[in-house]
Parts: structure tokens; sequence; C-alpha cells
RNA sequence: GCGCCGCUAGCUCAGCUGGAUAGAGCGUCUGACUACGGAUCAGAAGGUCGGGAGUUCGAAUCUUCCGCGGCGCGCCA
């Protein structure tokens, strides 16, 4: 729709040049935009502002020359010139109420475009170590990962969700020592727990239920224990956390481990391509890569002086197989702390001569957990961090993940789990999802008056002549306008307000107005215009990993 | 010290990449149908967009300086 009323513009400016009214003969880009203010129309384009300055003349009288060339159309209500220079257009009312045939001609699928074209796009998340449970900082960033998934993919990217597991290194072993002094504890004997084990709780679950399924492992040499005790536990952990996630509504394709890297000696020969474009040095004994030539503030070492490779070095050659497999464009959901790494990973992909915009580094902030007002986050000493699953049991997998996505992920988000259950009468997730039941529940009545559900093309739009109609069918249309943005953006909170204002439109329509009436022609049209509302909301909510229930 | 993010109504936040009179929810106050689900709706009050300077027809949005808060600056992962 904005398109076309482009096209129009661009004709009618080019035929002011072929008639002298106007003379500068370039045409500039021309922006048509949805005024905030109902009052100045459907869309209104500032073009003859712009072209004030080569033009030389006045704003208004530009957009006069304009307005007249462009003619009279069916499809054009009026067209005002306003303000400073701005011009309006106000489209006819059968404009809008297409889009409901399209709504049901489409379905599911109405929101979908193919603007990504089939591109290659992988979306990496979530990715904690497997350490141990997932927090609620991690749940946010898989809730928003997720979504920009889906947003991508209804936006016609070809996209991957990927789980960067973190199996190799440091971490891994300080988990099967942590273990390993459990079981040991189990058996009786008087340890001292280091500071830097892994002090929660559910290291002693592990070693439990690992003396229960393999009880000669405590007979081992500790070298040796310790290695069970490890693969053990990252194993048992990465079960608990897919399951958590699967509770939360989310899958990934692929789960990619960092010691395969190792296994099948990527890091070395990733590693030797740098070297070989001379992106990487030796020096003081160690390996270091130019990241300084891509704008990082100081060059990071690869392989250390002992000759062991560092946590960079698996994660360069992670990056680097990310795009041998194809991928044209590759999206990090990181938590806000990581923000320092994006230098150095920007000049890694610049380095391997990828356009810097390839690799595209989301941000997510810290989650504060609150309770009644309160800071609730336990000691992180004790290791005994409020669990995604144990937030999740409380408020709900919903509500959780529309919390999540409520605001833009850049800034920090207060997450009061008194406030998300004591209010969940109020909390907007309800509110959207009432909305979409309220709709089902008027298609149940409706039935049981013996009133089918009108087919496509069936209904006499004719008959929605209310302002609030009206309103709903614009609103409806620029949906797939909204999903694109929140792709082209990776920001999966437009959904969220998009939704929000959908929801209450409806509400106050709905308030307003019967939809079951006695003129069965007028029952009919307004069915066809709020199961239009009913399908928008479900398809908008399943980008989020919300539900769109029948009934509550 | 350097860097990243944030600062918008009492509170929590939007503001569509520079547009017209800055918006919503919560909270506060006043109201609504014996009707399709009141988990709803209508209305009111509430603002120096952290502060200064700059860029231009036009700034919450861009530049720059300052303030406050958060987070990063390892041959850790």
């Amino acid at each position: 729709m904005k398109d076309l009323l482009r096209q129009q513009i661009g004709k009618a400016l080019q035929a002011c040049f072929d008639n002298k009214t106007l003379h500068s003969g370039e045409i500039p880009e021309i922006q048509v935009e949805v005024p905030g203010n109902p009052e100045h129309g459907d869309f209104a384009t500032n073009l003859a502002m712009i072209m004030a300055r080569t033009e030389r003349k006045a704003p208004r009288q530009i957009a006069e020359a304009l307005v007249a060339t462009l003619g009279a159309s069916p499809l054009l209500d009026k067209v005002d010139i306003a303000g400073p220079g701005f011009i309006n257009f106000t489209l006819a009312p059968v404009c809008w109420y297409e889009v409901l045939d399209d709504i049901t001609a489409k379905g599911p699928e109405y929101g979908i475009s193919g603007a990504g074209q089939g591109q290659k796009v992988q979306v990496e998340f979530v990715s904690a170590n497997p350490t141990g449970p997932l927090h609620i900082g991690h749940g946010r960033g898989a809730a928003v990962g997720d979504a920009v998934a889906s947003i991508l993919q209804a936006a016609g990217f070809d996209v991957q969700r990927e789980y960067y597991v973190n199996d190799a290194g440091n971490q891994v072993a300080t988990l099967g020592r942590s273990i390993w002094l459990r079981l040991r504890e189990l058996h009786g004997e008087q340890i001292t727990f280091p500071e830097d084990g892994y002090q929660g709780d559910y290291i002693r679950k592990l070693a439990a239920s690992l003396r229960d399924e393999s009880p000669d492992v405590i007979k081992r040499e500790e070298a040796d224990a310790i290695k069970l005790c490890s693969a053990y536990g990252v194993s048992k952990v990465l079960e608990w956390i897919a399951v958590d996630l699967e509770t939360f509504g989310i899958t990934f394709d692929n789960w990619f481990s960092e010691q395969s890297l190792y296994d099948r000696d990527m890091v070395t020969t990733e590693l030797a391509k740098l070297a070989q474009k001379g992106l990487s040095y030796e020096q003081e004994d160690a390996i270091w890569l130019r990241t300084t030539d891509f704008g990082d503030d100081k060059d990071r070492v690869l392989i250390k002086s002992d000759g062991s490779p560092t946590y960079f070095a698996s994660d360069v050659a992670y990056h680097m197989e990310k795009f041998d497999r194809g991928f044209e464009r590759v999206i990090d959901v990181w938590g806000a702390d990581h923000h320092g790494y994006v230098p150095r990973m920007k000049a890694v992909v610049a380095g391997l001569g990828h356009p810097p915009e390839a690799l595209q580094v989301l941000l997510i902030q810290m989650v504060n957990l609150l309770r009644d007002g309160q800071p609730y986050t336990m000691g992180k000493r004790s290791g005994n961090f409020i669990t995604l699953r144990d937030v999740v049991d409380e408020v709900g997998k919903d509500a959780c993940r529309f919390f999540f996505l409520m605001r833009r992920s850049d800034s920090q988000l207060d997450f009061d789990l008194e406030l998300a259950k004591r209010q969940s009468n109020d909390n907007p997730v309800y509110y959207v999802q009432y909305a979409h039941a309220r709709v089902c529940s008027i298609n149940r009545t409706a039935a049981e008056q013996g009133v089918a559900l009108p087919g496509f093309g069936t209904a006499n739009l004719a008959c929605l002549t209310l302002v609030e109609e009206l309103a709903l069918a614009k609103h409806l249309a620029r949906y797939p306008e909204t999903v694109f943005g929140a792709a082209q953006s990776c920001e999966p909170h437009r959904i969220v307000y998009y939704l929000q204002e959908l929801a209450a439109q409806f509400h106050s329509y709905y308030n307003r107005q019967r939809v079951l009436v006695e003129d069965a022609e007028v029952t009919r049209a307004r069915l066809y215009l709020v199961n239009g509302v009913r399908t928008v909301l479900a398809n908008a909510l399943n980008l989020l990993g919300v539900d769109a229930p029948e009934r509550m």
C-alpha cells in the first residue's frame, strides 16, 4: 500500500518536471510514513519539505504543484497539504477492508513475507555453560533469541537456531572436580570444598545420582574419576537445560559442541588459515590475532605461551565455521556483560573478508529479579541462584516470555515475581490473550445461534461503516510491516506493543458494539472483521512463543 | 583512566531510525451495559524528554561536553 503510494508520488513528481512546474529534476528518496495523528490521514510524505532547498521554493508551493498533478484516484478519498508542507493522504475505506479478505485467505500465513529472500541466517542464543541450571538472565536471552528467530522466519529468512555448548576447557574440569568432591563426601570422607568450585546444591544431586548409576566411580584413580564426573555432569546438566528450555517453549535445531571443534582439529586448521592470511603473529611465545586492524583496542591472544588455546581461539574457529556452513548472516545473542567481546569478534569477521553486518551481536541487558520490590538475587557465592525453571513454574511460561519481550533488550529489566503473580489478572499478557479468547467466545455463541463463520469473500464489507471498524482494519493491515520492521531491527518488543494496541482497540470495540446483532448481514461482516483480529492476534502471539487460548 | 548501555508522567516503559499537539500500562480520582465472557470499557489529573551547547525548515531522536546509574576493560571461561 505504501509502495503503491510512493510510486504514484514518483509519477506525479516526474510529471511536474515534464510540464516544468518544478525544475530541479532531482528525484529524492520519497518517504511515506504513517502519521501519529489520525487526523493527518493514513499516510503522509515530507517530500515537498525535502525538496524546498534544491527547488528554491516554499514547501507548500511544491506540495500544491504535486497535488495538482497527482489528480484524483478512486483509491484516494482525499489529499491535503498541511502544516509546514506535509502532503496527507486519506485512502478510501475499500482499500483497508480488502485486508480482511487477505487475512481470511492466508490465515496463519498472514504477516509472512518473502523480504528475506530465503537468506540463510543463524541465530545463536542461550549458549549457557553446561555447568549448572539456567538462571533468569539466560531466560531473557532465550525468549529474545527465539522470538527474533521466529520473526526473521516470518520475514522470509531461512533461520537456524543454535546452542553453542562450552563443553571444553576449565569450567568443565571444575564441574568434574566439584562433583568428585561431593561424591567423596557422600562416601563419608571429610573434604574441604574449594572457593572456586561450583557451590550449588545441584552438584550434590549430580554426585548422588552418579553414585547410584555408577557405584564404582569412587574407586577410580582421581584424574580418571574427575574425567568421568565431568562427562557425567555435562551430559546431565545439558539434559536439564534442554528440558527447562522445552518447558519454556524453545527447541534448537542444533546443539554445537565446542569440544567437537577440537575433536575435528578445527581450531588448528582455522587458526592456520588466519596465520596464512597474515592476520595472526607470534610474540613472546604466544600467537596473537591482529584485531586492532579492525578497530579493537588491543590484539588478542589465540594460543597462550604454554601452547594451549584460549577460549577466544575456539570461539574464532566456531565463527569461521559458521560461515563455512553457508550462513550469510550470523546473529549472536549475548549477555550485555560480554559487550567487550564484540569488537574482537567483529574483527575476526572483517578479517575474513565478510561485510561487518554479517555478524550481528544482540546484547541482552541484565534482569533484576525482585520480590515485592526488593532484590531477590540470592547470594551468588552459595550458588543457589534463582533458576529459570523456578520462575517459569511460579509465574507461567506465557507471562514469563511476554515479560521478557516487553522491553527493548538493551535496557535493564526489573522482574518482580510478586507483581507478576499478584497482578496476574492485570498482566498485559492476559489482556492480549483475553482478546483472543473473547473472539473465540463470540464464535461459540454464534455457532449456538446457528450463525456460521463467513468464508473468504462472503461478507458484505460495506456493512462496516463505523470509525472503529475502519480503525481496526487499518491496524490489521499494518501487521505485516510491523513484522518486517521487527525483523529488520531484531526488536521483538515491537510485536508486543502492536499486540497490546490491537487488543485495546478490539476490547474497546467489543464494549461499544455488539457483533451478533439482528441484521444477519451486519453480523456476518462483523464476524469477518473480528475473526481477522483473532487470526492476527494468534499469529503475533505465536511469533513470541506465547499461547493464544480459546478459553481462559 | 578508557569503552558499552541506560536516563521520557508518581512507578515501569514505548516513541516506527529527523517530522505535525511527546504516548501507553500500573497507581490516583470519576464513571459504564439485567446484551456476544467485567481478566472489559469511557473519562480526568499527571512532562523543562537528566543538564548545557551545536547541526536545520524541524531534535526525545543526530554531534559534542557534563552529571547520575549499570556493566565491561586477563596469555579466565
